[in-house]
DNA sequence: AGTTTGACGCTCC
DNA sequence: CGGAGCGCCAAAC
């Protein structure tokens, strides 16, 4: 487990449910700068072991899933965050002001 | 150790 | 709104 990862899991963990934040801005507010494609391949190294980190509430800047795993797929996170509240529109993006995770909101 | 790939993002067009 | 180009970083070759 990196320094990076393990940023990104405890900010990860941070989000309450209903609230998506974007790989990119994960990897800001994680303290890693410009790191977005990196918080890919760190989230594909998720799996079983690590239960706890709500890896379907990372979607891309468009609003849109990117996950292309077949652990992980794009259906599942969908279902698991409209489980949560998410509503996703016909081009199936979701809204950034209704949904998208202020880091100053309390948990 | 050099290259290619990929759950990204921003800028243009 | 959709697509191409480029920069980004870690992982996989």
């Amino acid at each position: 487990m990196t320094d990076f990862q393990e940023a990104l899991y405890t900010t990860l963990r941070r989000i309450p449910p209903g609230r998506v934040i974007n790989y990119g801005r994960l990897a800001l507010v994680a303290g890693y700068p410009g790191y977005a494609r990196a918080v890919g391949s760190a989230l594909h190294a998720l799996d079983e072991r690590y239960p706890a980190v709500p890896w379907w509430r990372v979607i891309n800047q468009a609003g849109r899933i990117s996950t292309n795993c077949p652990v992980h797929t794009a259906l599942e996170q969908r279902s698991r965050l409209e489980a949560e509240g998410v509503q996703f529109n016909e081009q199936g993006s979701i809204n950034w002001q209704r949904h998208g995770w202020l880091e100053n909101e309390a948990v």
